[in-house]
DNA sequence: CGGGTTTGACCGGCGC
DNA sequence: GCGCCGGTCAAACCCG
């Protein structure tokens, strides 16, 4: 399972800075009560998180505020779009190179909190769709909470520098 | 009508 | 400087 994510791992992290850390972990998304979406159909979903990137690009005038922390995660699953319980608009979609399948953006919705995501299908394995976070949301999600949300939760408490 | 998607244009960084 | 590449904008469109 993790030589296929070492291979995506160049190809979505195309857009990352090239040294950011991440570690893996593995969780299991058992639903037995399914709510309301079908997205649940997720059978298992390795995670990893990224740290975010410190000082690896101080290229431009000190810009000390662009830290914000990114998790990926890939979910092998037969729908792009997981609900996560939080409302997201999508702003774009790019092709991207060495995959099929484009790119599609999220921004949460939610006032003040500019949380955005991008979900990615890979090109070797269409069952498997990687999603990435970035930023940390400075609200509750407006479902109830489900596996999916405590998740998210436990990634976000982790510590920023600064 | 209000909010979310679609889609090509636009833009900035980077490598040559 | 130019062109590729990834990310964002925004106008049109869609749908409840």
């Amino acid at each position: 399972m993790f030589p296929a994510s070492l291979s995506i791992g160049d190809g979505f992290m195309s857009g990352f800075s090239k040294e950011t850390h991440f570690c893996a972990a593995q969780s299991e998304a058992n639903n037995d009560q399914v709510s309301d979406y079908d997205a649940t159909s997720v059978a298992n979903t390795e995670m990893m998180m990224m740290e975010p990137s410190v000082g690896t690009r101080e290229t431009k005038k000190d810009e000390k505020k662009d830290r914000r922390p990114r998790f990926a995660f890939q979910t092998r699953s037969p729908v792009d779009i997981l609900d996560d319980g939080y409302r997201w608009r999508k702003y774009g979609q790019k092709k991207v190179k060495n995959n099929n399948y484009p790119r599609s953006y999220y921004r949460c919705t939610h006032q003040g909190c500019d949380v955005k995501k991008q979900v990615q299908r890979l090109s070797g394995d269409e069952s498997v769709v990687v999603t990435t976070y970035e930023g940390m949301h400075t609200h509750h999600a407006d479902k109830p909470s489900d596996n999916f949300e405590q998740i998210l939760n436990q990634m976000q408490i982790y510590p920023l520098p600064n």
